[in-house]
DNA sequence: TAGATTGTTAATCGATTAACAATC
DNA sequence: TAGATTGTTAATCGATTAACAATC
């Protein structure tokens, strides 16, 4: 076990990893290797290996990966052995999707308190969670012992809504706003716009394999 | 201009670009340069240089880039001079999200057909779509001449989505469902499950700086 | 002209992959 | 023991950044 840094790439995989290995669990599947895991997930087992060689030594030589185990061990990494409370500020279409999906449960996040800054979202419940006026923000993010906070407002109150986060005490945003945030350094952005994904998707179309794009010839 | 393949991070950079540049153009900017585009996008300005001269010579030297010509060349390279229409499978809280959202309509790209496989979705209204039944799908990709597809069905159902779209001729998908889907190698797809985002958030937490996960010593 | 900023090459940095000894 | 698969080092690959001549 090395004390490297390691690379956000590398985290960003392990929920991957996790989602898959809960499958297998769910199948009762007992052991994995990680050519297996490279095929299902579309990576190199090499990397899968190392990867998680990062954080300790999870695997048996000529054997694999013992899934309930790694399930376990990688959510030690991810510190999903404790519940995490969050946030919401945005009770629109995307923020009603979001708390009421419930995936995250099983993973320990759980969205506790919703905030709107309209009159008439306010008071109206969401999955039993009442939505709250931003003045309550604040107040709730102490009280609640909160540390995460998902932004699913317009674009234009964004910013503005990362700072009601940032001085509440929020450590970590989910940003759903097709805009890059400013916020203090201490403060973790992860962005969830998937404009970006949708609209790149559009180069792609027809030409695969040629470039998409055709210059004018000069 | 050279013929180098353009990478997917490079692809990836342009719709945020575009979105920048059209909170400027709205904001009557004429003029606007890789330096300050990089300290509003947190991005190097060399990067965002080298992004756009992979499809021409769109600055001017000593001056910048013109902020309405280079919003037309991007959504040339895109491909979002010409209107796009998708279809959506799944009309949950996710896809209701979506339909509503109309960012994309500026953009041309426009949500014109809803499927969903459960009797008591079907023939309701989202945003004056009406939701059809899986079995119209390939019929209405056909007469509607829709290349992109989202899906927005429980992780379970999404594989069985990607086959239907893969059958009816799309050529890209957006999956929202946490798992990585299997489809022939001219159609692409691009993920936008925001749960390993949100998980991975968590590892940041409190430990700025430091390392998240601390090993048992050995 | 002087200052600014592009387009592009070269240097750096980091991430992925291949290869293999260790070992179950 | 033979076969499989890990953990890890070394090699490769690709992406980011620095630097600068060209030029507005």
């Amino acid at each position: 076990m090395k004390q490297e840094k390691i690379s956000e790439a590398v985290v960003r995989r392990l929920p991957i990893y996790l989602q898959f290995l809960s499958e297998l669990n769910k199948r009762e599947v007992q052991t994995v290797s990680s050519q297996d895991l490279g095929q299902k997930l579309d990576l190199n087992p090499a990397q899968i290996r190392k990867d998680l060689a990062y954080f300790g030594e999870f695997g048996r030589k000529g054997v694999g990966y013992d899934v309930f185990y790694l399930i376990e061990k990688i959510r030690q990494i991810l510190k999903l052995d404790q519940t995490l409370n969050v946030a919401l500020v945005g009770a629109g279409n995307l923020g009603h999707a979001l708390c009421n999906y419930n995936t995250y449960i099983k993973d320990n996040m759980k969205i506790v308190a919703v905030f709107d800054a309209s009159p008439s979202k306010i008071g109206t419940q969401i999955n039993n969670i009442t939505v709250s006026p931003m003045a309550d923000l604040n107040q709730s993010i102490t009280d609640l012992n909160i540390r995460i906070g998902i932004i699913t407002v317009p674009a234009v109150e964004a910013q503005n809504v990362a700072n009601h986060f940032v001085e509440a005490g929020i450590k970590g945003i989910l940003n759903f706003a097709p805009l890059i945030l400013k916020v203090p350094d201490e403060v973790r952005i992860h962005n969830a716009d998937f404009t970006t994904a949708l609209l790149s998707l559009a180069y792609y179309l027809d030409y695969e394999g040629e470039n998409g794009y055709e210059p004018a010839l000069d």
